[in-house]
Parts: C-alpha cells; sequence; structure tokens
DNA sequence: CGACTTTGACCGGCGC
DNA sequence: GCGCCGGTCAAAGTCG
C-alpha cells in the first residue's frame, strides 16, 4: 500500500519497499528465482530459515509499533488527493517546523518517540513519490512484492496512457536502488543503529586507507538490509555507514527512527526531482528566509546509485564557506541545545546524474557543488529544497539525527573517549 | 556449541 | 576480450 519501487541497477529490475513499516514485501518466505545469483540467494535465504527458524517471538515489540506506524500511514494517506504536488507544496508553506514530539525528545537528548505526529507526516511524502514517480504500480501482494535483493521479474510499470514515454523513460532511468549513509564522527567501529548486524565482508576499497566493512542485519532471516561502514579517507575520525534496503521485519524502537528516515530520504531523493512550480517558487523563498541554514544539502552526481547522506560531523571551518555552495538551504529545524548552533546536518542527495539528464548538469563524475555554482541552475536548486525543505522529510530527519546523536553519545559515555567528547562537544 | 569475525576466493559489472 | 573493482561467499578461526 505504502510502497515505493526502486530498482536495482544490477538487474534494471524492481523492489518494492514499504515506507511506513520499512518492510520489503509481504511473504518473507516467497523467494523469486530468477537468475543464477538470485537462485543462490534464495537458496542463501532458505538454508538459513530452515536453521534459525524466524524470529516473531522476539520482535512483539518491534511489531506493535509496526503496526501503530502501518494504522497511521493509512489514516494519513487519505489526506492527500490526487494534486499531490499542489498538497505538498501547501503543506510545506503552511508548516516548516518539526514534531513536537520530536523536539521533545531530542531536548532530553532521547531518541524520538514515534507518535502520530512525529511519523505521520512521513506518509504524504511517500505517496507523493508514488505518484511522482510515474504511476508505478503498487505492490501489496505476496506475488507483487519482493525481496530489497531479490528483483522481480518484470518491471512493473503502469501501463497507463496518461504517462507519456517521454516522461516513462525519465521515470523508469530514476529509479534505481536508493541508499542513505549517515556521516557521524565515532571511534567505534560502527555506529549503534538499534539493529543487529552481522560482517559478512571487508573489502580495500580504491582511494581509501580503511577497508570497508559489509555488514548484514541479523534481526530476522532473510532481512535484506545491509550497510557498509567506511572511515573517510580525508578524515579518519568520521565514519561513513550506508545504509541499503529495507527491513523485512519489524523495528525495536532505537532503529525505527534511523529506518523511516532512510526510507523517508530515499523516497524524497526521488520524488523530489521532478518538482511542481510551487515546490520551485518555495525553494527560492526558503533560501532567501533562511540564510544561515542550520541543515543544507547537496546535489552530485559521483554515487552510482542514488544516495542521502545525513551528515552529523561538525563543519570544518576553513572549507564551510565552499561546502555552502550548491548546498540548499532547510527551514528552520527545532535541534538540541546540543546540536544548534552549528549542527552541520547535511542532506546530501547523490544523484546519479546520467539517470537524471533532463535536471542536472551535463557534466559527469563531478560533486555538483563544484561543477554547479549556487543558483546558477535554479532547477537543481529547486530541486533539492523541494526535498529538503519538505516538512516531513525533515521530520524523519530530524528524528533520525536525534537517534543518531543519542547513540553516539550513549557510545561516548560509555567508552569514555575524550575524542569522541571532543566531536560531540563540537557539534554544539 | 552457537554466533560472530576474518579473509582469501569468487563473481559480475563496467571501462578500455 | 581483458583487467579492474566492488560486492558477496564460505571455510576457518575466535569468542563467550
Amino acid at each position: 500500500m505504502h510502497d515505493i519501487i526502486v530498482m536495482d541497477p544490477s538487474t534494471d529490475r524492481l523492489t518494492s519497499l514499504n515506507l511506513l513499516t520499512g518492510s520489503i514485501g509481504s511473504d518473507n518466505k516467497s523467494i523469486v528465482e530468477d537468475g543464477a545469483s538470485q537462485n543462490k540467494e534464495a537458496y542463501n535465504q532458505r538454508k538459513k530459515e530452515v536453521i534459525h527458524g524466524t524470529l516473531e517471538e522476539k520482535q512483539h515489540v518491534g511489531s506493535i509499533i509496526a503496526r501503530h506506524f502501518l494504522d497511521l500511514g493509512k489514516a494519513e494517506i487519505g489526506e492527500i488527493g490526487e494534486g499531490c504536488s499542489q498538497s505538498v507544496s501547501e503543506e510545506r508553506s503552511r508548516d516548516c517546523s518539526i514534531s513536537p514530539n520530536i523536539v521533545e525528545s531530542m531536548e532530553n537528548n532521547k531518541p524520538p518517540v514515534v507518535s502520530s505526529s512525529s511519523i505521520s507526516g512521513v506518509v504524504p511524502v511517500l505517496d507523493h513519490l508514488k505518484r511522482s514517480a510515474g504511476g508505478i504500480k503498487n505492490c501489496e501482494t505476496s506475488e507483487e512484492a519482493f525481496h530489497g535483493w531479490v528483483p522481480n521479474k518484470v518491471p512493473k510499470f503502469n501501463t497507463s496512457r496518461d504517462v507519456d514515454d517521454e516522461q516513462k523513460a525519465v521515470t523508469s532511468s530514476m529509479i534505481r536502488k536508493a541508499r542513505v549513509s549517515v556521516r557521524a564522527r565515532s571511534e567505534a567501529s560502527t555506529i549503534s543503529d538499534g539493529c543487529q548486524w552481522r560482517k559478512y565482508g571487508q573489502k580495500l576499497a580504491k582511494g581509501n586507507p580503511c577497508p570497508r566493512s559489509y555488514y548484514r542485519c541479523t534481526m530476522s532471516s532473510g532481512c535484506p538490509v545491509r550497510k557498509q561502514v567506511q572511515r573517510c579517507a580525508e578524515d579518519q575520525a568520521v565514519l561513513v555507514t550506508t545504509y541499503e534496503g529495507c527491513h523485512d521485519h519489524p523495528l525495536p524502537p532505537a532503529a525505527m527512527a534511523m529506518a523511516s528516515t532512510t526510507s523517508a530520504a530515499a523516497s524524497m531523493l526521488l520524488s523530489g526531482s521532478m518538482p511542481s512550480h510551487d515546490e520551485l517558487m518555495n525553494a527560492n523563498l526558503l533560501a532567501k528566509t533562511f540564510p544561515c541554514p542550520p541543515c543544507f544539502a547537496t546535489l552530485s552526481a559521483s554515487a552510482p546509485f542514488p544516495t542521502v547522506t545525513l551528515d552529523v560531523t561538525p563543519p570544518p571551518a576553513s572549507n564551510s564557506s565552499q561546502r555552502l555552495q550548491g548546498h540548499f538551504l532547510l527551514p528552520s529545524l527545532n535541534f538540541p541545545n546540543n546540536f544548534t548552533s552549528t549542527p552541520h546536518v547535511s542532506a546530501q542527495a547523490l544523484y546519479n546524474q546520467s539517470k537524471v539528464s533532463g535536471l542536472l548538469s551535463p557534466h559527469k563524475g563531478m560533486e555538483l557543488p563544484q561543477i554547479i555554482p549556487p543558483l546558477a541552475d535554479s532547477t537543481v536548486s529547486a530541486a533539492t529544497a523541494a526535498i529538503t525543505s519538505d516538512p516531513n522529510f525533515t521530520a524523519a530527519l530530524a528524528a533520525a539525527i536525534s537517534s543518531i546523536i543519542g547513540n553516539i553519545q550513549a557510545n561516548s559515555n560509555s567508552n569514555s573517549s575524550p575524542t569522541l567528547r571532543n566531536s560531540i562537544d563540537n557539534s554544539t
């Protein structure tokens, strides 16, 4: 019902992501066997299921939350009519503040409580994505749905003649596997995000002396979510965690904010690429309204997949002005006291430029902040602003940031690392 | 003994 | 076609 469709570029097939529960598909046991590699994956997943069984009992608490989340989505979805872009823009102009629940949790340095008021705003955005993605068919049944890394047999494009062929082509090319990265200063090997992970590989990536570690979620057998953890080459104190896929199981509260935000960020990344006129106008208005961005976002063409980066590292003073180039202003967020003065919170939307050639600069393989001067390309500016200024996205983003900060602080308190404490203090 | 990590091998995509 | 590279597998080792 509230799925988005992303395409696995390795297979050019579509994957449905449930954006409300953070789950994939509806039938954990149904494995679409299509292609050799998929057969292998399916076999391994089945093997694990036989060995481990399901973890439903463990996740009782999480399932309650997930159901709550889903019910909220059902309630909210009705508020969005067919004129979705208008609704979104109206909502954006109406209120750019985040939920009081999230603010309260932030002020208390606790993970935000997932409540109706804090999460419901995400839902219309997700629906907006589905609509703006050219009428891509939802996957509600187990036959239609499939696991995040198990591609479906055929792309599920809407054959409606309402969408012209050109738009279909753009849409299909834009829908790629979305990723969400989190940059955070941490001395720990990974950031604590509330999920259980199992390391399954490590590689030395080119251009970075630090190895990249590969983890998969072990909270349920066959959960397709994976993450990559790698230290930044420029600043090895910065840990870059990249999440991919959606959980196929209920999440604990500690992981809910992250999961909802990664889904929301991915959806906004895709949906915001086709801003309406209202969104363009709002983008310019926002840029004038908030001259000192508490948060900003960039577009980049350097990533193989559309990626949103949530940057919770303190901004380097030397190049902060440079980093502002190509960034777009977010509406003022009510960050906690330890996060407000210079909260370098960057929602860095890394577009696969070749897939959105109509919107982005023709240059390839370069970071857009370097190739697109601020406001030089109003379309790109508006697209990014449309993503980052949406109150629904910012609410989810704020929730995740709060969760991350809380986890980092928890780690800091536990290991009493002076360096880590300093890094957190620097972010205040 | 089960869960997890390590690490070399393997595979597929992609550029030349 | 070939080589590079990212991602994954799976056997062996480690840990609690």
